[in-house]
RNA sequence: GGAGGGGUGGCAGAGCGGUUGAAUGCACCGGUCUUGAAAACCGGCGUAGGCUAAUAACCUACCCAGGGUUCGAAUCCCUGCCCCUCCGCCA
């Protein structure tokens, strides 16, 4: 949710940064909204005050014993009428909350301008494509090779089970894919800095307001049959951003640098006929995910540094990708500045999206009412949250079987992985 | 699933229909004292919105959430959520 001041403080920026995104934005509806609000609020409370004078009054004469008959005659009315304001003021300020909640959070001054991911804007290449000279096979082909325990990767079986875009793997398949987890998890929290967490799988509507998937995004998620408002996550963002809801966070323990392994779940509503084939686009994936919460002048800085903490995965792993820069209309809603990493794919001969790092600013933190107390102030400000992948385990499964397989439909593991893999060196 | 008990400020914990935004203690901040520290003493110490030049004063709201009763609700009633204890069931 953006800060309403901006409607008064700075609204000339705040159309041009929406502007960035596409969004164009018509003012006067809020400013007509917040007149609205304004009158009636003071209306109200004046009517409050009134309400309170009087039965203070009355409270008095009471106990001193005095008739109170008169007063009360007099305070007549004055309940039904403070009724109705109060009513019509609720009834604006929940149409301003409604239309203001809608608006995507403002582009950084660096985001470019752009519609979609044409737009956006490669600010680094790591690696060289793997170069091959034989014609590369994709991962499905090779999930499915003989010459690996065959069936390795079986999406017939998964068809059966369930339906379309899901998995099943089996032996070193499924062990290299757990590898992942691990590999990944040990790098965060050993090299880089972070708490690990575990957090449940299933959430309420409240954490997805917070996040921003609610009210928006409702027909991306897995909504659970029962009584209870219950949700699959899509990410661990979710759970993991939400730790920190209607919290006010001690300044010494920021920043928090958390990292959490979790299954996502997607209902890929909108996606049909994308990526229909392996595992790029499924219901239910393995993700590792980078979430920070730091001091509002630190949030740039910590962008950077998570998505490197991101890439260094890719370099260990010794995968080329490129690092890009999103334009306006690319990024997700709550995002300020996204940085994606994109995976060498020999199979589809281009990059595609392993990992998105994004800082919220205070977007989330204001929704989610996420606050530290600034010691300069010794007052609670909010907040600003990050998070990225690091990595997006099927994804990175499918760029090391594409980019390490062998003429003979063999594939090598990473030299980083074999440890976890109890020293087998090829699938 | 059954029976009971609870949810009050950063924490602990009073209040159980009227001047209570809320006693008291702890924590925290400032001061006095001290060579310094501690102790003791004095003072301060919630959030949000409105009004405003103002981070002053004043007004409004907030004692889990949402409804209700009342001139007046932290206090009474209803619903929901959460927590605790006991019994049952269960990985």
């Amino acid at each position: 949710m953006l800060d309403p001041r901006l409607l008064k403080t700075d609204p000339d920026h705040l159309v041009a940064a929406l502007a960035k995104r596409g969004v164009s934005v018509d003012l006067s509806q809020f400013l007509a909204l917040d007149e609205q609000r304004k009158r009636l609020q003071q209306e109200t409370e004046q009517l409050q005050n009134e309400r309170n004078t009087r039965a203070k009054t009355i409270g008095k004469a009471k106990a001193a014993g005095e008739d109170v008959a008169p007063l009360l005659a007099e305070v007549s009315g004055l309940g039904d009428k403070l009724d109705a304001a109060k009513t019509a003021l609720a009834d604006v300020q929940q149409a301003f909350n409604d239309a203001w909640i809608q608006l995507p959070n403002l582009p950084q001054e660096c985001v470019p301008a752009g519609k979609d991911e044409k737009d956006n804007v490669e600010l680094r290449r790591w690696g060289t494509p793997t170069a091959m000279n034989f014609k590369p096979r994709d991962h499905v082909e090779l999930g499915e090779h003989e010459a690996t325990t065959g069936l390795a990767m079986d999406f017939a079986a998964a068809t059966k089970l369930t339906g379309s875009r899901f998995v099943v793997m089996r032996g070193r398949m499924a062990r290299l894919h757990r590898a992942l987890i691990q590999f990944m998890l040990d790098q965060h929290t050993q090299q880089h800095g972070y708490e690990e967490v575990y957090v449940p799988y299933i959430v309420n509507s409240d954490s997805l307001m917070g996040t921003g998937q609610l009210p928006k995004f409702a027909e991306d998620l897995f909504h659970l049959e029962g009584e209870q408002d219950y949700y699959l996550i899509p990410t661990a963002e979710v759970p993991v951003t939400n730790l920190v809801r209607d919290e006010i966070i001690a300044a010494e323990k920021m920043p928090l640098k958390l990292v959490c392994h979790t299954p996502c779940f997607r209902s890929e509503a909108g996606s049909y006929g994308r990526d229909t084939r392996g595992m790029i686009r499924q219901h239910q994936f393995e993700k590792v995910e980078l979430v920070q919460m730091v001091r509002p002048q630190d949030s740039d800085a910590a962008l950077e540094e998570l998505t490197g903490h991101a890439e260094r995965i890719l370099q260990l792993l010794e995968l080329p990708y490129r690092t890009m820069q999103l334009c306006g209309g690319d990024m997700g809603a709550s995002a300020a500045r996204t940085l994606d990493l994109e995976v060498w794919l020999p199979s589809q001969d281009c990059y595609r999206e392993i990992s998105s790092c994004s800082t919220f600013e205070d977007y989330q933190a204001r929704r989610m009412q996420a606050r530290w107390r600034n010691p300069e102030t010794g007052k609670p400000e909010l907040l600003h949250t990050l998070n990225g992948s690091g990595l997006a385990i099927g994804r990175t499964l499918v760029a090391i079987m594409e980019n390490y397989q062998q003429e003979d439909g063999t594939v090598h593991i990473p030299a980083v992985l074999v440890p976890y893999m109890g020293g087998v060196t090829t699938l």
